[in-house]
DNA sequence: CCATTATCCTAACGATGTAAGGATTGTAAC
DNA sequence: GTTACAATCCTTACATCGTTAGGATAATGG
């Protein structure tokens, strides 16, 4: 009853009378995940720690579904920062940054493992048709558009041949294949290090897109 | 109290008092798993269509985790027929061998889309450590191990060139990589079939490992 | 100032995973 | 064949979860 009254230490509060519960809800969430994993990630436990009933959130989300889809955006946001900073950091030469983007892929799947599965699990994307369904969708698509300018890019600077779609898929696909097994693999990769591994795996797939051998 | 006297058109009853009912709920478990994905995947639903009690399992799985994971272990058996299968098929060619072993890998994937997932996500394999855990990474290690066999055949042919765990990895994960983005993939990959897909991509890493160019 | 609307709470429903205790049936020893 | 034992199954119950309904409170717009 008053006790929501006095917890102002979360900081700002700038949109109605309690305080922005959106907002601690995604944060709240995001912790969840990280601690708990996907299972233990339940609506009410974020209820529990943002301090408001079980109630509460479904007026900021229709749904569960609608959380979860929103801390996939944000995850996805993130993804591409990752990746465009990556980019970056490795210079002018497009196949060098290619590179560069595919480690910086796999480091964040090693390094957030809860929000990279959830991005890529497809029955939390059934949430109803809708706004969320569509961000969600678009930020997806986003993040695949990036890596697929920078292949783009290589083939254009010469580094690399053959058609913009196959490169753009055989390059995805090894890097979030690497990413998938080290973060959900069955089998243990001894004690090299996720950079070491993405490392082979980049230069195993370079050597092919780069030997002019495709069809 | 009478009505489970009077089904037995399920067909073998080879074991115990009722019927054979680990075999029963393993085949529903199947089904409901097929039908509804992960998340419609109750022990209650199965149990409902081996019409017996909610608590019945509990004497033939200690958790709903212990059914899963025999579900999974055999998703691992038919994963690793049908690679072999492929290999035979495809003859004499130790890279051909390996080249088929791709192509099944991801037709299994995209043929039973819900075991696969199921087969690599690790949070349904925490079930309690036991036989069911061990018997579970034993199933995974034996389907990379045919995999990293295949390798090992086309290096001593001649047709690749690396070590083989480099290889082996960069193989595993071009192919799970294609096979995971297929199932799970915010991306659609036009009306391209996968057979079609998985070709570009084994072809681009074949360029690859074929070319000499790995450090 | 007052009505409207947004936000939040309490209470409840159905579904789930799981444990406890009792009933029933197959197996085995006599 | 009868009797004891163990395996199998059922009913009941509890905690948790997602979600809805109806009522309280506080911010906003006129």
């Amino acid at each position: 009853m008053s006790r929501s009254r006095d917890q102002k230490p979360t900081g700002k509060r700038d949109t109605y009378h309690h305080g922005d519960l959106r907002r601690a809800l995604l944060e709240a969430g995001r912790d969840v995940l990280a601690e708990r994993g996907v299972d233990g990630l339940s609506l009410r436990e974020v209820a529990r720690r943002a301090h408001v009933s079980q109630a509460a959130p479904y007026h900021h989300f229709a749904d569960k579904a609608e959380l979860v889809s929103a801390i996939v955006q944000r995850g996805f946001d993130d993804f591409v920062s990752a990746l465009t900073a990556g980019a970056e950091e490795a210079g002018e030469s497009a196949l060098a940054r290619l590179t560069a983007m595919g480690l910086r892929y796999v480091r964040f799947a090693v390094d957030q493992p809860e929000v990279f599965r959830l991005m890529f699990r497809p029955e939390l994307r059934q949430v109803e048709p809708g706004p969320a369904a569509d961000a969600m969708e678009a930020a997806g698509l986003a993040s695949y558009q990036v890596f697929r300018d920078a292949v783009k890019a290589a083939i254009r600077e010469g580094s690399v041949q053959g058609q913009v779609d196959d490169v753009a898929l055989a390059a995805w696909s090894i890097v979030h294949g690497l990413a998938t097994i080290l973060v959900d693999g069955p089998v243990g990769m001894g004690d090299r290090s996720p950079d070491e591994l993405a490392t082979v795996v980049l230069l195993a797939l370079g050597a092919g897109i780069a030997s002019g051998r495709l069809p």
